[in-house]
DNA sequence: CTGAAAGCGCTAACAA
DNA sequence: TTGTTAGCGCTTTCAG
C-alpha cells in the first residue's frame, strides 16, 4: 500500500504538505499541488479512508437495510438512492434482512461498526430494542414502513389510502361480494392497507360481502393459497383486492392456472406495478406506487440533514400519493345481485 | 463513542486486557471475559472498525459493481451474494456504473480506498485503464462479462451456446426468416450472443436470411425501434431471436402494440427470464440463465480465496448452461417457403 | 494472567 | 509557504 508518506520521500517534502496539497489547501503553492498529484497519480495513490476516519473525518458510506433486494420496490429504492448519494460522494451499502429482525439487529450493529454516515432502512416486523438502541447512535431514517420503536423519521407511501381507492373502484363497478388477499396487520403497512380496504367497504350504501385473507409472510404461495380457499366458497367473491406485492403474482398464477376468464368470472385489482403486469390476461388494473420518487425525496432530504449536522430526531413524514393504473383486469360483475 | 478505554475504566483494567477479551484471547481468565463482556452490552459498544484495519485487520466489505440494480439479473446476483457473503460475515458495498466507465473507475478508487476485502464487478463495456490498476491492488472476480484487461477470474455465463440454442429452436420449427435483436459487439456479452446466433444458422442446410439489430446501449426502446424497422421490410422475419434482456421488454410490448398474433404472425424467443414473461400471450419462449446459482458459486469461490489468502490472479472461468424455456410464443410459421 | 507502550496513516494545531 | 508533532482506537509485541 501506497502512504503518503511515500510519496514525501520522492518528492523529499515533509508528509503533511503531501497531505494538504492532496486536500487542495490554499497555503500550498500551486507548483507543489502540481507535483504532488502527478507523483501520486504516479504511484497510484489511494487515501487510507480508515486512517481518515481516525482523524474523526466523517465516513462517506450510507447503509440501506431492505427486506429482500429482488423485490423491484427495493431494488427501485436502491437504485435511487444510490444515484441521488452518488451526486454528494456518497457510497451505498446493502444489508438484507429477510424480514427477520436478529439479522435486521446484526446489520445495524455491523453498520455502526464501520461509522456509517446514515442508514436507510425498512425495518423489519418487529425490530429488536437494541435494534433502537443502535439507530440512535447514527443519523437514520425509516423508508416505506414505520416503526414507533426506532425513530420518528419516515418516508412512506399512504398504504391507506392506496387500498381505499382500489377498493373503492372495485365497489364503483357494482361488486357486493369482495376478498382482501394482504398482509400481517403486524406490518404497519400492512395494517394500513386493510384499514383502507374496510373504510371503504363502509362508505358503501349496500351491503357488502368481504373476506380477508391475511398472510405472515406475504408470498406467492400465499396468494395462491388464498385465491383456492375463496374459490372454495360456496358464495364465490367477485372481486379480489391484493394487498401485499409479493401476493400478487402468486394470486394471478392461481386465477391463470384456474382457467377463470377475468374480468367476467372475477375482478382483480392488484397492488404495485412490476413489469408484466400490463401483459397478463386484459392487463391488470393495479395501484401504482412512486417509489423511486419517494426514494429520491428521502436521499434529499437525508443528505440534506447529513450535511448539515441536522437533527433526525424530530419527528418527520413525507407521505407519498399512490395511483390507481386501470387496465381491463376489472369490470363490472357479470351477475351482480 | 464508547471506546475500549472506557470499558477499562469502568472496570479498573487496562484497555489492552478488555481487548483480549473481547477477542476472546486464551491468556484471559473466564471470569474477566464475562465481567468484559457485560460491561460491553452494558454500555453499548461497538468496535471501530477504522481503528482495527489500521492495524492491519481486514476489512469485512466487499464491493459490487454492477450496471443497474433494478435489472433483475443484477438484483438477483446482489441477493445471492448477499446470502452468500453473510454467512461469512462479509458485508455487500452496492456500487451501480450505468455503464460509465468512469464512474466505474470512480467506484472502483472509492472502494480501494476504504480498504475493501475484495471485489466482485460485472465491468462495463470499455473499462479505463486505470480502472485495472486500482483492480491489482485488490483481490476481484468479475461476473458475466469478461474483460481480459481487468484478470483472468470470470464467472459467466455460455452466452454463445444461450443464443446459438435458442436459434436452433427456431430453425427447428422450420424458420427461414430470422431477425435477431441484441447488443453491441462490444461488449464481449453481446459478440458471444451474436457469434451464437451466427453460427447456428450456418448449421442449417437451407438457405436462411437474417437481419441483424445490434444496438448500444440496450434497451426497451432499442427492441421496440427494431421490432418497427424489422415490420417495415417488404420480406418480414417470420421469427425474433432477442440477445439482451433489456432489449425483451420493448420487443414484446411493440408486438403487442403492432397487434401482432403470436405465434402465428411472428415466433419470438426472449432472453432472460423475468417474472411476467409466462403473462405475455401464449407464454414467451425464453433462454432461462441461472444467474442466481452462478452469483452463489461466485461467492463461494472468492470467499474461499479471501479466507486462504489464495491468489486471484490465475486464470479462472466458470461458465454455466443456460437453459431454452418453451412457451407458447414459438410455432412453425404459418406460411413457410 | 495482566499491564505498558508502540505504531498503523492520516489530519490539524503549533512552530518556523 | 512548509515542517514537526501529537493523537484518533485498536492490536500486539514485550515486560511483568
Amino acid at each position: 500500500m501506497v502512504t503518503i508518506k511515500d510519496i514525501a520521500a520522492i518528492l523529499q517534502v515533509s508528509p503533511s504538505t503531501v497531505g494538504r496539497a492532496l486536500a487542495d489547501d490554499r497555503r500550498i503553492s500551486a507548483e507543489m499541488k502540481r507535483k504532488v498529484n502527478e507523483a501520486a497519480t504516479q504511484v497510484g495513490y489511494v487515501a487510507n479512508q480508515a486512517a481518515r476516519m481516525m482523524r474523526g473525518v466523517e465516513s462517506n458510506l450510507v447503509g440501506l437495510i431492505v427486506p429482500d433486494i429482488r423485490n423491484s420496490f427495493y431494488s427501485t429504492i436502491a437504485h435511487a438512492l444510490s444515484r441521488c448519494l452518488l451526486s454528494a460522494n456518497y457510497q451505498l451499502t446493502l444489508c438484507e434482512t429477510d424480514d427477520d429482525r436478529m439479522l435486521e439487529l446484526r446489520h445495524i450493529k455491523e453498520l455502526t461498526s464501520v461509522n456509517v454516515a446514515g442508514i436507510i432502512l425498512v425495518p423489519s416486523a418487529k425490530p429488536h430494542p437494541d435494534s433502537a438502541r443502535f439507530l440512535k447512535m447514527t443519523p437514520h431514517i425509516q423508508l416505506l414502513r414505520k416503526q414507533q420503536l426506532l425513530g420518528e423519521q419516515w418516508f412512506g407511501i399512504d398504504d391507506r389510502r392506496a387500498l381505499y381507492e382500489s377498493t373503492l373502484h372495485i365497489l364503483s363497478e357494482g361488486h357486493r361480494r369482495i376478498a382482501y388477499i394482504g398482509g400481517t396487520e403486524a406490518l404497519p403497512t400492512g395494517a394500513a392497507r386493510v384499514q383502507g380496504f374496510r373504510e371503504a367497504v363502509k362508505t358503501s350504501s349496500h351491503q357488502v360481502d368481504i373476506h380477508e385473507e391475511l398472510g405472515a409472510p406475504s408470498s406467492p404461495e400465499f396468494g395462491r393459497e388464498a385465491v383456492r380457499r375463496l374459490l372454495s366458497l360456496k358464495e364465490r367473491p367477485t372481486a379480489l383486492v391484493i394487498g401485499a406485492v409479493q401476493n400478487t403474482s402468486g394470486v394471478i398464477d392461481e386465477i391463470q392456472d384456474q382457467a377463470l376468464s377475468v374480468p367476467r368470472d372475477i375482478s382483480v385489482v392488484g397492488f404495485g406495478d412490476e413489469l408484466g403486469y400490463r401483459w397478463w390476461g386484459p392487463g391488470l388494473t393495479t395501484v401504482q406506487l412512486p417509489v423511486s420518487q419517494l426514494a429520491t425525496a428521502c436521499g434529499l432530504w437525508f443528505l440534506h440533514h447529513l450535511q448539515n449536522k441536522g437533527d433526525l430526531d424530530t419527528p418527520y413524514s413525507f407521505i407519498s400519493p399512490p395511483q390507481l393504473i386501470i387496465r381491463g383486469s376489472t369490470a363490472a360483475p357479470s351477475n351482480p345481485r
